[in-house]
This record gives structure tokens, sequence and C-alpha cells, in this order.
DNA sequence: AAGTGGTCTAGACCACGCG
DNA sequence: GCGTGGTCTAGACCACTTG
């Protein structure tokens, strides 16, 4: 039910984190691949730039496709993904507390980011994020509620990019994220265990729809022991 | 001398930077691109999708090409990038200061990282950055020789990169990156004006050649209120 | 010389949005 | 129904690596 080149980008990946390819292998020629999978070359090459794009092969031109290290860090966690999509992802269950969840007309310094009408409601949901006992993260969201019209206690306690996805079937596009490092504020100190800490890890991000409405703005507050951002980075070959 | 599809997409980004085509403008469909650059259809879908994976446009079935705002944040900064070209790509200048250059076998907590043999030695440089007259960055390279075999005090002034692709010739690939917020070290104290801050972002790269060989380790270590990293992410639409 | 990946082309059919 | 992007195919030629 996938298209063909996500389904060969799936198999392989499947079968290097299965161990089949080890770290330093070559994948099987680009001929053979579309002998193997009866399919195309633009298709198994669509499928190979998948896995190069994510870390999981390198090519090289003459030689072939060699299979990368996916253990030396963590594996990725950037890109657009929930909170439980990356508990999920880490092996580790966290657990989550819905705070504060309301529809309002919003603050002054979230209207301006967000871009919104004069009286438009925004879904404002705080969550807290506890990892052995101690509240570790503070979410706060704020969600345009002309995408978005009715939000529960459950879904917020849940997922909020189960129902968006799932049963409102909007579809999130990308996001902007920026990663900087803050005095702790009277809220972060109410909702957080921050032990000694005096300053937290904020992310904020503006997630899009496919349409390219912005309908999210996320403020995601750390404390900075727990806080690790992993990553995979190709260097760009573009002149300019 | 560039490909035909790096053209292009360089052409379409500099007139989306230029203004040329504006947010939310549609760019030319596809069938009109492969008229106006005398190109197949692949060759601009290529170009459109280097725009897709750079944020500079989003694609909509049906509809087209929409522009999309480059200028929410300052546009990302991550990737593989020197710190020259982000002086560069920021306007800003900053000032490099070269602490300490020399050939050494590492220390132990260096050499399980870097899957170094017994004996060999790396290049271990130390700089520091200067913004408007304050050490703020804390760069420590180790650079396996077998690749570089000479370091000079001017090239780690001017910029390592600089002379390992332009001079040197080696293909840098790919890097893997993990930032983190922890305590400060002595060392952080004895280079970096840390005013009244405790803790210092760390930034920990392992960069690799297009031969998949580790080249270099890089911890560059950052006073928090100076920190900004800006992210673009695509939702994985990838079913597992 | 043979095999590898990199670029480019031409054409087909499909799914989606809109009038 | 038409134009849009999304997928897939088949074939050509090139650049690079290896024996």
């Amino acid at each position: 039910m996938n298209n063909k080149y996500i389904t060969i980008y799936n198999d392989l990946a499947e079968q290097i984190k299965n161990g089949y390819y080890k770290t330093n292998d070559l994948l099987p020629s680009e001929n053979e691949l579309m002998k193997m999978y009866n399919v195309s070359r633009d298709t198994i090459r669509k499928s190979l730039n998948i896995l190069t794009q994510e870390g999981y092969i390198q090519k090289a031109q003459g030689k072939g496709s060699f299979v990368l290290d996916i253990n030396r860090f963590a594996f990725p966690v950037s890109g657009v993904v929930s909170f439980k999509e990356l508990g999920k992802r880490l092996g580790k269950s966290f657990d989550t507390d819905v705070k504060i969840l309301e529809c309002v007309i919003p603050e002054k310094n979230i209207y301006k980011g967000l871009n919104v009408e004069k009286n438009e409601k925004v879904w404002k949901v705080f969550r807290t994020r506890k990892i052995d006992n101690e509240n570790i993260i503070l979410d706060k969201d704020y969600i345009l509620q002309k995408f978005v019209n009715n939000l529960t206690y459950d879904i917020c306690k849940n997922s909020l990019y189960e129902y968006i996805e799932g049963n409102l079937n909007l579809k999130i596009a990308y996001a902007k994220k920026q990663i900087t490092v803050e005095k702790v504020t009277e809220e972060d100190k109410q909702y957080l265990d921050l032990n000694e800490y005096d300053t937290v890890v904020v992310v904020r991000s503006y997630t899009y729809l496919e349409d390219t409405n912005l309908f999210q703005y996320t403020e995601s507050r750390h404390r900075p022991d727990k806080f690790v951002f992993v990553d995979f980075a190709r260097r760009n070959k573009i002149k300019t």
C-alpha cells in the first residue's frame, strides 16, 4: 500500500538495523537491487537517496554504497517528532501531566509570532514530562483553533500529533526550530523540578501544514542536564 | 561547470532570496520550468527537491510549488559548516585566536571516540572565537594526522575547512552532532569570558570523509547566552 | 575492460485541486 | 476536463574505481 521506493527503503533500513547488512558492508549494486526488487534503476536510486539522507549509507562512485555505523551516538532525534514517538524510539516511557488546557485569545508575545487575526482563538496547552519521577520538560503549545476545533484532556495526555494526523487528518509538513539557553522563569520553577539549575534549554518551534499554514507554536523548556539533541548532517556541496 | 540541476537550484534559490519570487508565490510549474531552462522534467524535479529540502518551497499536488517565508527565524545554520562560512552567512565577522596547535598522541578520553590506532598522532587545535571583544566560543578540534600532514598557525587562524577541502582536496561528507549543556570546566574558565555563567553549551561532532573515514572530532563550547541553533526539519512520512 | 554510481532524457500513467 | 505534482519505467552517456 506504500510506494515502491518507500517499501524498498524500509526493507533496506530494516536489514541494516537488523545487522543483515553490517557497518562497512557494501549494499548490492543498483543493478543487482533492480533485479532483486524487479523495479527500475530510478526507483532504487530514490530509496538509496533516502538512506543516504538519513545517515544509513554513504555512496561512492565506482565503488558502491557503504553501510554506515548507526550507533556511534544514539540515533538522531531531530526532525519533527512528537514526544510520544520520541519515547517509543528511545525505548523509554515518559509520563505526561496536562497542566493547562484552554482556548484563549493569546497574550501579546505569543500573538505576534503566530500571525493570527486580532481576535482569533488558540488552544493553550501546558504539559510537563516526567522522567524517573522528576518533571524535566515543560511543553507550552499554542495551536490555532481554526484547525483543531476541539481538544480534550485525554488527547493532550496521549498524543496531540496522533490525534491531529490520525483523527483530524491534517498533514504536518515541516517545522522551524530554534534552540537557546535561557534563565529560568517563575513559571519554570512552578512546573519543573529544577534542583539547583538556574537556566533551561528552550526549543521553540513553528509547525506548518502541507498547505503552508502555520498551525502551532511550541516552546519546549528542558532542564539542562537531561537535554540532548542529536543530529546527522551532510555537507552541502552546492556552490553559491 | 556545475551540473544542470545544481545550476537551476542556485538560480531559483537566488531569485527567492532576491524577492523575485515572494513568500506564498507559486513558482512556475514543472512544465514551464522545463521549457524555461530547456531541460527534462526529471532535472527540474531534482532542483525542486533540493529547494524543498532546504526549506525554500513547499509543493502541493494539483496546485504547485509555494515559496516559503525564509525569514521567520534567521536562516538555518545547521549542517556541516565551518566557522568562517557561518560568519559569512550571518554577515558578521568574528575573530579567531589560536591557543593550542600541536601534534600529539591523544588523551584517553579523546582516543576512544576517535577510533585511532594505539600510537597514532592527531592534531590538537584549540581556538577561541571572539564576538564584540568577548571570547564566546572555545573550539577543540582533533584531526587525524594521517589525513592532514601539516598544519600551520595561519591555516587554523583562517579556516581549517577551506584548507582541507581546497588545498588537500579531501571530501567532507557528513557529520554526527550532539548538543548538550554542561557545567563549566577549569579550561572553559581559562579560555572564555564567562561572566556569571556556570554552564556551557557543548556541541560535539564527528566529521567523516566521503570514503567514510572519520577524520575529525570537535568539541565546541559556547557561552549559553550567545548560543543559537536554528534548524529546518521536514516531517517524516515513512511508515515503519 | 568491466562494473560502479551520477546525470540527463522522454514518455507513461496516476492522484489531486479547481473551475 | 485540465493542469498540477507524484511515481515509475527504459535507455543513454559520463566519471570514477578496480583488476
